[in-house]
DNA sequence: TATGAATGAGCTTTCATTCAT
DNA sequence: AATGAATGAAAGCTCATTCAT
């Protein structure tokens, strides 16, 4: 994963079976979990990599030996954050479920998910202030396809089938509603909060946001 | 805006006394354009004075004399942008449409400034990443109300006096739903278009995400 | 002549006559000496930013915002270094001596020059070993013309005329028979030193090093 | 040089006992082999332990196994490539030609290494910035004699024994003017060609040059 | 009011080298 | 004899800001 510009070689990956380089492997790990940290805290420009160090265990040098840089140590922190997500979707298990019970749970997965988990939404804000240009950088990014929009693919088609479901709409659409309505809830909380003073993520207004947001799926999709 | 004294240069140096307010005012103009671009570009962090005052015809000392830092610019750029969207929304004028189809127009509105001012949108972004701590120091931020929230909150009201709208949703709920389809649209536009390969903003999707907005609010709000 | 990458705009050329400017100059003028004994000393990439400055009444901030950076300070080094030795040139006052005692007079001003300028030769050497990289960044290096070619041209000239000159050579052929012997004096003394234990700049052979070099060049453009 | 034992791959990695040494060999030369272009190429302070490394079948640490560190192996590669000059100088056999075709010989001699073997001089130059301190640090370099110059010195007292040539000159002297030429050919060919748009090492001047190196001496030489 | 000149502090990155087996 | 992993020290460079008039 990490290419070394010249020379050196760091333990990419573990070659034999020995447990040799499970302490690279930790300080790899301990490295990206600081960095993920720092970069959806202070932005890419904003985050430091003397600050990302000084919060780990080993020094900034090892930062440039086993990434080879700030920036590609900002493309494997994207790299493992959408990993996440994509793990998680591809536990989803919603064909036994009749098709408005499976686009609930579907929307109901990324709900929980970004509120849980706001350093992805944060990094993805940043990562489109850039336009994107880490995320076309990866190889990885590209090949890995997106589990969710098969599962809902085939929702959609099981609803239009049924006759209850719409079908104007495809996948990507419904998944860019139920994302932009999930990512807006903690990206935009702060300015949210600071112009109206109401928090979208207070606890107290989870449950309605949670069931708004599959109250609007379904009504739309079973609106003809 | 005001047209120079004598002359067609429109310089920074004020010549006799009382157009030296004009002079200014256009200085701070060109150098709020610039900087706003440039915030919008590159993010707070990522923007450069030193690039901000080469882009205007003045220097980057004169940032400091007319702001005071680049905090205090980025405050003043922020504050404008909002300025202009919120005289946008004095203008609507929904009271004589039915409720479904003033919840139609306010929604189209944000759809339609969201996409023409791509820079505000991430102006918003960048201060999300920065948790809104800019706009807690602006004076002017707070004070300004949002007329469009009453527009919506007495759309609602009628609705739901004519037995046409469910009542468990306020004005900031339908506000928030639709900034975050809005909003999406154009903050996420990169990393969605480089994983899903589809562009939310290009003009043969305009329409059909514009009715998906649109009709995703009525059929939620009209849904009991 | 130091053109600053962005937004810093370094004084460098006195504008309207004023003694304004007056320390900058002085300034541009430190850091360029020492930096010219640094590069001259260490080498291009044995030199440091830090060191000069450290040698100079200025900080390193200074050689940035003067020069732009390490390399571009390097060719304004080797700008000001070429300069000396043409004005030098351009006082070259040969036309009224018979063709073999103008080459002698020719060939003696190199001589001396190089003799007592160790440093040009060194980062002339120098700057071989990058391949003249940096002269080839130089509008100014390209520009100028070399007086002392024109001079020799008209001296061959003359010495064939007069029928006691060799026509198989030109000026610049005898031009690089003279720097070839002047340069490796200097350039390789250290080497020829440490192996044969002759400094070829012991005062003691000066002159005997001189009259060799013109001996050589009249021997052979008067030998048909 | 040597076959390795068994296989083809000359790995570093010695297999059972006996054959190491040859292994070990093989490395040395590899490496020193790399670091003589690398050096050449970049000068002392430009070559990277790393990029020599990188460009071997080892690995840096090996280096610093084989050689200690940097400054060693540039020693070592100095001293091989001071080697093979002289052991083209022992096979010069010109005792049996006249005075002045003797002369001619061993300067052509010179030309044609020089020309054929550019990093040789440019190391030379290299250290020559060094003001040569490896060569100082050098044992065999101070105790392997020059046979050129003996060679060189039996050619003059033969030829002003004969009468025809001049007696103000050692062999060193010769040597001087006969290395200052084919040196400065190919050394300063960078920053000559940039200054005066000739190209001291085209083929197509190689006899004019070689021809003109031999006729300032012989000329010098037999000019009373 | 206006501005050219200067800068301290801190940034990312690179280097030859050694540790530990 | 041989080597993968790690690193302290310092390099070149950039930033928002202030000095001085």
């Amino acid at each position: 994963m990490a290419a070394p510009s010249s020379g050196e070689l760091p333990a990419t990956r573990s070659k034999n079976g020995t447990e040799r380089t499970r302490d690279a492997d930790r300080t790899r790990t301990e490295i990206l979990d600081t960095a993920a940290r720092e970069f959806a805290d202070k932005g890419y420009d904003g985050a430091r990599v003397d600050e990302i160090a000084a919060k780990t265990r080993t020094t900034k040098r090892m930062i440039y030996y086993y990434f080879g840089g700030k920036e590609q140590l900002f493309v494997e922190v994207l790299e493992r954050a959408y990993t996440v997500i994509r793990k998680i979707e591809q536990q989803l298990d919603v064909e036994h479920l009749d098709p408005i019970d499976a686009v609930r749970q579907l929307a109901e997965l990324t709900f929980d998910h970004h509120e849980s988990h706001p350093d992805f939404v944060r990094l993805v804000s940043i990562e489109n202030i850039h336009r994107a240009e880490h995320i076309a950088r990866s190889a990885t990014m590209a090949s890995v396809a997106n589990p969710a929009l098969d599962v809902l693919t085939r929702i959609l088609a099981r609803g239009r089938a049924a006759g209850c479901f719409r079908d104007d709409v495809d996948a990507l659409d419904v998944h860019m509603a139920i994302s932009a309505f999930c990512v807006f809830r903690t990206a935009n909380r702060y300015t949210f909060n600071a112009i109206f003073d109401r928090d979208m993520l207070d606890p107290a207004r989870r449950e309605h946001y949670r069931r708004m947001l599959t109250d609007m799926l379904v009504s739309y999709l079973t609106t003809p």
